[in-house]
RNA sequence: GCGGGGGUGGCGAAACGGUAGACGCGGGGGACUUAAAAUCCCCUCCGGGUAACCGGGUGCGGGUUCGAAUCCCGCCCCCCGCACCA
């Protein structure tokens, strides 16, 4: 409702997948090869009244910010795709229609026949006219190729067409409109052999003069940039392509190295780094990166052209027709339009009703219900109308952890004082396949918020790093594909804090892997041995000095792991530690094993909270603190320096954990395994204080 | 095609440019036990050698360095995202 008033929520009719068996909206990614992921009939393209959110409006503080949060860089990588910021330019063609009175006299011809570019005389531009009505404009990250622009390629949907079809296209154009209509949403945009029809029209190149044919095809959306592209199939791929299917003029405008102005073209040459401009009159032997900015100048100055930057990221489709969401609060009066539902009547609840499931007129089940979606308009209280649709899921994960703090209020969505204290979120973690949803949306709704002076930050997140995924089967396990491992039988039969430190100890955190159970034992007997040193543990006599050196590392290595999301680290350097603590068949002292308790209760916090109250503690082990590592009884009096000559292993000496390069040096001769390699005089002595010594001869 | 992450024993994996393979699984041998479980002790990268040791070894080919799994250049392969976005 916020948005709405602030005008980022709008409604406007877009296309949507439909599922004719199912009865259902699916999501682009519920699409697979143009057919239902779960019953496999072949989905339809619907127009329905849909709500937006103007995320679009946020698109460059969504890139920009991107560089001051610590974020895993794959993610950051994904929204920066996903945004998909291009700079580029909007030029404008003037439209020439055959038989029409804009038609200026001209005699196009053939599509293709004679309209090549260079011909005309570029520093003697046409002017612009007074009537832009007619003109066409399109978006190019490639002003610099203009002048190869031999071409010129609409939507299907692109609102001009239907002035732009001569009589005599009328039928074909409409039966390529129809037949992209029908296309899937997803079909559409994938890549396939072009198809296209020629209007009957032409539009006159701002940089040569000449008319070059316009063209209808779906390799164009309308949803990007314009709707509409110069072809410039020298330099272009897709371009290229069709220019071929449909025997179009390619005209080279770039030279790369290798490649002179005269060379045929087998290939379009896309590289804009190394390439020079040619056959583009005054603009001839810049190189792409200048070129590019001195064509958009110098057709600005005959408003022709302006330098524009487009952003892939769409605005956020928030309508769905189903039951189960919240309903979208707005009210349709046909006096006063979409009004908002006023805060006191919040929230709208659904209704109870016993047939909640879609079916196939493609609205929401609540509009079968008038005695509900029936209300007074809340400002002239004439008869109207509820939104019957109800909103994504993804907006109410998008701030539930604003909601989490402030759960005990009643009376607003969150506190502004438990928010002060406890948000942004210090610290996330999720699976990267959020990447472009969940943490764009929650992004955008933090920002919106911030804007509005609800909170004092605007990203959520200040750190966030991508979890691994467990591959099962060939595929990540997925509730969908029914190749998840359930928990409980492993409960069952080693009990959940096994199976939680077989996890975290399996590999490493932010990486994936294939699910494999064979190695859960090991874990295992490692809390066995964990429960049977502390339960033995004795207070007499004093500690092992030894023991609880390697307790303080270990201490040390557990505190540093676990920040880094280093858990498998962890968990090993406690094995290891149990190795030491359990050597032979000596009992251990109270003191080796009190602080390993706490080391483990994160990993398994059943055990380690039994065991400390076996301790004799009263109160919960997660109100004891963190052990903190003694400097001093961590450190080693006598190291193991690693002795090389010419950089290969030759043996190793006991030596003081000070001990200089001289000393090292003399010890090291003296061994009889090293001396062996030592003939004469070394040239060379490396010496890395308390790891090796390196004698070069 | 673009982007990201990887490639190390039989397996999962460790390793600030400094002793490759910690820790665990699997395998082999042994102690305790009537027996089993649990626990405890040894061995386990490859080749050679009774051994001490020697040689080789981190996907492939080069390079930098006293020293490279790690850094640089050029390849090969695998996984994950995105993709007709002009």
């Amino acid at each position: 409702m916020q948005l709405f008033k602030r005008g980022l929520a709008y409604r406007k009719k877009a296309a949507v997948n439909w599922c004719p068996a199912d009865k259902t909206v699916l999501a682009n990614e519920q699409v697979i090869a143009g057919a239902c992921e779960r019953c496999g009939s072949k989905v339809e393209q619907r127009f329905l009244e849909q709500w937006f959110f103007r995320i679009s409006n946020y698109a460059a503080r969504l890139l920009d910010n991107l560089d001051h949060i610590d974020w895993s860089e794959t993610t950051k990588t994904a929204q920066r795709n996903w945004v998909g910021r291009s700079d580029g330019a909007e030029i404008t063609f003037r439209i020439v229609i055959p038989g029409s009175v804009s038609d200026e006299g001209s005699s196009p011809g053939a599509p293709g026949a004679s309209h090549g570019a260079g011909e005309a005389d570029p520093s003697a531009p046409s002017a612009p006219r007074d009537d832009r009505r007619d003109d066409i404009v399109v978006f190019t990250t490639r002003p610099d190729t203009i002048f190869g622009a031999t071409y010129m390629v609409l939507a299907p949907e692109h609102p001009l067409v239907e002035r732009l079809a001569t009589p005599d296209r009328r039928e074909s154009i409409q039966a390529y409109r129809d037949a992209t209509a029908r296309q899937d949403i997803v079909t559409r945009k994938v890549a396939k052999e072009k198809t296209g029809v020629f209007t009957g029209s032409y539009a006159v190149n701002p940089a040569t003069g000449a008319e070059i044919p316009i063209w209808i095809a779906d390799y164009v959306l309308m949803e990007y940039g314009t709707g509409a592209i110069m072809a410039v199939p020298g330099h272009d791929e897709r371009d290229f392509e069709f220019a071929q299917i449909f025997e179009l003029p390619i005209v080279r405008v770039i030279a790369g190295p290798g490649q002179d102005a005269m060379t045929p073209l087998e290939a379009p040459y896309v590289d804009d780094d190394a390439g020079r401009l040619v056959n583009s009159g005054p603009f001839d032997g810049l190189f792409v990166a200048d070129a590019k900015r001195a064509v958009v100048q110098w057709l600005a100055g005959r408003e022709a052209a302006k330098a524009v930057v487009n952003y892939r990221l769409h605005d956020w489709c928030v309508s769905r027709q189903r039951y189960w969401g919240p309903p979208i609060p707005i009210i349709y009066c046909d006096v006063c339009g979409p009004r908002a539902v006023p805060e006191r009547d919040l929230p709208v609840v659904l209704p109870d009703v016993p047939d909640f499931r879609p079916d196939d007129t493609g609205v929401s089940p609540l509009a079968r219900h008038e005695q509900w979606y029936r209300v007074p308009c809340p400002d002239c209280g004439r008869e109207a109308r509820r939104e019957t649709d109800v909103s994504d899921t993804f907006l109410d994960s998008a701030w539930y952890f604003l909601r989490y703090p402030s759960a005990h209020r009643d009376d607003v969505p969150f506190d502004p004082v438990m928010t002060k204290r406890w948000l942004p979120v210090t610290s996330y973690i999720g699976g990267n396949e959020h990447a472009v949803l969940h943490l764009m949306y929650a992004r955008f709704i933090t920002m919106v918020l911030h804007d509005m002076g609800h909170l004092d930050f605007e990203e959520p997140f200040q750190r966030f790093r991508a979890h691994g995924h467990i591959i099962r089967e060939g595929a990540k396990m997925s509730k969908t594909k029914g190749n998840i491992v359930n928990p409980d039988q492993y409960y069952e039969q080693w009990g959940a804090d096994t199976f939680r430190t077989y996890l975290m100890y399996l590999g490493p955190f932010q990486e994936g892997g294939d699910f494999r159970d064979l190695s859960i034992s090991g874990p295992r007997s490692f809390l066995n041995r964990l429960w049977l040193a502390v339960t033995e543990a004795t207070t007499g006599g004093s500690p092992d000095p030894v023991v609880m050196r390697k307790l303080h590392q270990t201490i040390r290595k557990v505190s540093d792991d676990i920040p880094r999301l280093s858990y498998n680290t962890a968990v090993a350097a406690m094995m290891e530690y149990m190795n030491v603590v359990r050597k032979g068949e000596r009992a251990p002292h109270r003191a080796e094993v009190e602080p390993l308790v706490q080391l483990v209760s994160p990993f398994a916090p059943h055990i380690a909270e039994e065991l400390w109250e076996r301790l004799g503690h009263e109160r919960s082990i997660f109100d004891s603190g963190w052990p903190v590592c003694d400097e001093v009884l961590a450190r080693e009096d006598t190291i193991e320096l690693a002795v090389q000559v010419n950089g290969k292993l030759r043996g190793t000496i006991e030596v003081a954990r000070d001990i200089g390069q001289e000393g090292a040096l003399t010890m090291a001769l003296a061994d009889a395994q090293v001396a062996r390699f030592v003939a004469g005089t070394p040239r060379k002595v490396v010496f890395v204080p308390g790891r090796l010594i390196n004698i070069v001869v």
